[in-house]
DNA sequence: CTTGCGCCCGACAACGTTGTCAGGTCATTG
DNA sequence: CAATGACCTGACAACGTTGTCGGGCGCAAG
């Protein structure tokens, strides 16, 4: 700036006027100012900036999600990137791969990045440590699993209902035995997504078979031999629902090897793009994740615009995407 | 930095020295630091520790691709992330969208937050403007296509190998009619597979037959559509080589609704993860975009770190996936 | 002609941090 | 006992920018 002042015959603060746009510069300085800075390809530092001005916003947003590769919470981080930009900001993500420790440490990262405003996929059991920075002005928004030990806003999916949708689905066509695979017992979503499974049976006056639920699954391998060995249990399940995306291909892949696709019914949780290119295809729930990134988004910047509003539990709701292979009808 | 200084009754430059782990501070006193940081809850800013600091590194990158919620950039994505958080570093990325202006607003966006390197996946016909930058210091990384106009490091796919895989696999089984779909035309591994395709036909001694080459695809509906009238053609191909993700998914929709998924070949360019759950099971060339990410990643540190060696292409070989879809024979 | 006001413009301090430098304490050495 | 040097420590300037303030100029009104 110092050198784009020089070349301009201006005082630095009659560049710095022009670069953001304030008045009283007149048409001619601020012209060769204009022209000063092309020629030089000045870029203003943002962060310089900050550290003066008022509002001292760096326009940047945290975001930690489990992985920026998984494809669920890649959708999510392109929505909210999009109502960024919107506004202006850059966004900074950091793959947390469900390691608690991992959560502090890219808090702290993006913390002495001084971004504006974070939104967090919590991993920890207690996020109450998150306080200090919204008391101190950066909002929280968290998304897909709800904050614990602190009062924020929050986006998620309709977890319960989605899974009591798939399992009612299945009910519907007369299935009673329906094995229900989970991911690790840790993370909230598989609980949440079992607690479902759990109520719309007993809604349907289902008796659980405890023999037909296998939790913390993580992989697809593992959800393979799971499912192997549940189908030479004596009395085998006439259903499947799979609650989450990994598992759903494990589970396919095994009904498949033993020749059982067409019939035994499954619903999994998540939807795959490919699904209906399978036989029978596959029929899912479906979330929403580009909603559920606009929401957490939209919450955020009005935090940081000022009007908050009270915090409050947004949930998405899930849809059934009706395929085939949860049409496959239970016992006469 | 100056409520710790007081509350630990020292100066604020010795503040700075426990912050940074200098040396020439009595335990006692670090100590006392310490506990006065901690009671407060003290983050250091490190924009403006930069502001001042001698290598002025923001330890923050800047990615540019086409989309964070694409799953092979989001994978690319991954791995450069592993690599930055090695080295201290935060990941900055940008979605393109394929837009040549935003790859100048993502740019200059970046560029005001002071990364101090860029991984670009070029989307502009020319990259010079980028010169600037890598002259002021700030090294430049390309991944997945080659920049124009400027010599620079770059890690791509082996595009036309893997095409003439492919293309290769499919004429030993017996096929000479074999149809090549493509992207737009305008991107460059497009056009790289293209080439690739026409090469491998020429080396094989074929002659290209123009009705079984269609260009300008880019979603799977369109490539529905595409399939449905080349297997209507009065000499309609044996084999398919589709080119990109999406178009193989559009290929795959229209041969099994036209029932035709067993007698004629398919290999598609970008591997599918759920690719063995059709059937027939899809057979790929696999990318390695793990690998693209960490190489471009290690290359942008190794010039952070000043020991660049000399700008290179770094090409990195696909995989054929065999799994049958590209294993049905051709005419006898 | 003077006064007042509106418009331009630049000097200066400040943001939170680190580099420089000088000063002060203490033990060791001649 | 004086001199030396190693070790600690803080005052101050500086990084690139913006907020504050005051000065100069031109013009309209009294």
């Amino acid at each position: 700036m110092r050198d784009v002042a020089r070349l301009a015959g201006v005082g630095i603060k009659t560049v710095s006027r022009v670069i953001n746009g304030e008045p009283n510069v007149s048409v001619a300085t601020a012209e060769r100012v204009r022209r000063a800075a092309a020629d030089l390809l000045y870029e203003p530092d943002l962060h310089a900036g900050n550290l003066r001005r008022a509002d001292g916003r760096s326009r940047t947003l945290g975001l930690l999600v489990s992985s920026v590769a998984n494809p669920f919470a890649a959708q999510v981080h392109r929505a909210i990137e999009r109502v960024a930009n919107a506004y202006g900001y850059a966004v900074l993500a950091a793959s947390l791969e469900d390691d608690p420790a991992a959560e502090l440490r890219a808090v702290t990262a993006l913390s002495r990045r001084r971004v504006d405003g974070f939104i967090v996929t919590p991993v920890r059991d207690d996020q109450s440590y998150l306080r200090v920075h919204v008391d101190r002005g950066t909002p929280l928004v968290c998304v897909d699993r709800t904050p614990k030990g602190i009062e924020t806003d929050c986006v998620v999916t309709g977890n319960i209902d989605g899974a009591r949708d798939a399992v009612r689905h299945l009910v519907s066509y007369g299935h009673r035995r329906i094995a229900f695979l989970g991911d690790l017992e840790r993370i909230e979503t598989a609980r949440l997504r079992r607690e479902g499974y759990l109520t719309e049976l007993a809604a349907a006056g289902i008796e659980v078979d405890p023999a037909l639920i296998v939790l913390g699954l993580h992989d697809d391998a593992t959800a393979t031999a799971v499912v192997r060995t549940l189908i030479a249990l004596p009395d085998p399940p006439t259903a499947i629902f799979s609650s989450q995306n990994l598992i759903t291909i494990g589970t396919i892949r095994a009904l498949q090897q033993l020749g059982h696709e067409h019939d035994i019914a499954l619903v999994g949780f998540d939807d795959l793009e490919t699904g209906d290119l399978m036989k029978p295809a596959i029929t899912t729930v479906a979330q929403d994740p580009d909603r559920i990134g606009r929401l957490a988004a939209e919450r955020l910047f009005a935090h940081l615009d000022g009007d908050p509003g009270p915090a409050r539990q947004v949930v998405v709701p899930t849809r059934l995407v009706v395929r085939g292979s949860g049409e496959i009808p239970g016992p006469a």
